[in-house]
DNA sequence: AACAATCGCAACCGCAGTCCC
DNA sequence: AGGGACTGCGGTTGCGATTGT
């Protein structure tokens, strides 16, 4: 389970945390906050490195974490984002309260994949489809190549349509940085027929990478529409 | 009981993105 | 503009615990 302690290069300590450095870590962070990890270790007391220290703080002492067995619906929305954004364990991990990115990355290797691959290999040839292009791709390239034309076919009067779209261009859009891209995107994503006014500025805003690492969408309702089934199978995408 | 194989998960590593000077 | 510092992410590893033979 733990690794055994040892010192980098820098004599800095690794392997296993102990109480004791748990301890330093938790008081001083939730006494000052973590305003610098690199500097952090020196003011706590501790021979760590900082990204150590972050780590720790993140998957394993921030007072928010939720710790024990997986209920069926966060392991539902586990292999339902996996199989929709690919490996990107973050923006799921996100989506799931009191999880880390490491524990439902360790949890889908450990028991997930398997069902996963399971469900595949008996899925319908549609699903099937959906599941093995995300197999191997962590995130498309070049939208025009893989962005489902249907997604864009969505009815321009449902409420939800725009804010779908952002989501696809913006997933596209953190994946490059590249300026080509957001033209294409933006090209693609075009919403100048849609009653759903948004300005270009807005939009760009929305494209930039906090979409998977802020809350979804800002309106609930579609949250959680994008975590139901009928969303996962619904016909944008199954192409 | 002893050993081997497998599992589970904390922690490390390297890379990419962002920020700041 | 570009280069260094810092942060965050995803892949991988190491090792104790558990299970099987």
């Amino acid at each position: 389970m733990a690794r055994t302690p040892g010192r980098d290069k820098n004599g800095m300590k690794k392997g296993t945390w102990t109480p004791e450095e748990d301890k330093k870590l938790k008081d001083y962070v939730s006494q000052y906050g973590f305003w610098n990890w690199r500097k952090l270790p020196k003011y706590a007391g501790l021979s760590r490195c900082g990204k150590s220290c972050r780590l720790r703080w993140m998957n394993y002492l921030r007072p928010d974490i939720k710790r024990g067995n997986y209920t069926k619906e966060e392991e539902d929305t586990i292999v339902r984002l996996q199989a929709l954004l690919g490996n990107k364990w973050s923006a799921i991990a996100s989506k799931l309260p009191g999880r880390t990115d490491n524990e439902v990355k360790n949890h889908w290797h450990t028991n997930l994949k398997k069902r996963s691959s399971q469900n595949t290999s008996s899925a319908s040839p549609q699903e099937a489809t959906i599941n093995h292009s995300c197999d191997h791709e962590v995130g498309p390239k070049n939208i025009s190549e893989t962005t489902p034309n249907n997604i864009l076919d969505l009815p321009i009067n449902c409420p939800m349509t725009h804010q779908i779209k952002e989501g696809f261009a913006s997933l596209h859009l953190s994946s490059s940085s590249s300026e080509t891209s957001l033209s294409t995107c933006t090209e693609i994503a075009d919403f100048s027929n849609t009653e759903c006014e948004v300005s270009h500025d807005t939009y760009i805003a929305e494209s930039s990478g906090r979409f998977w690492t802020e809350p979804f969408i800002t309106d609930n309702n579609i949250e959680s529409w994008l975590l139901q089934d009928e969303w996962l199978f619904s016909p944008v995408f199954l192409y």
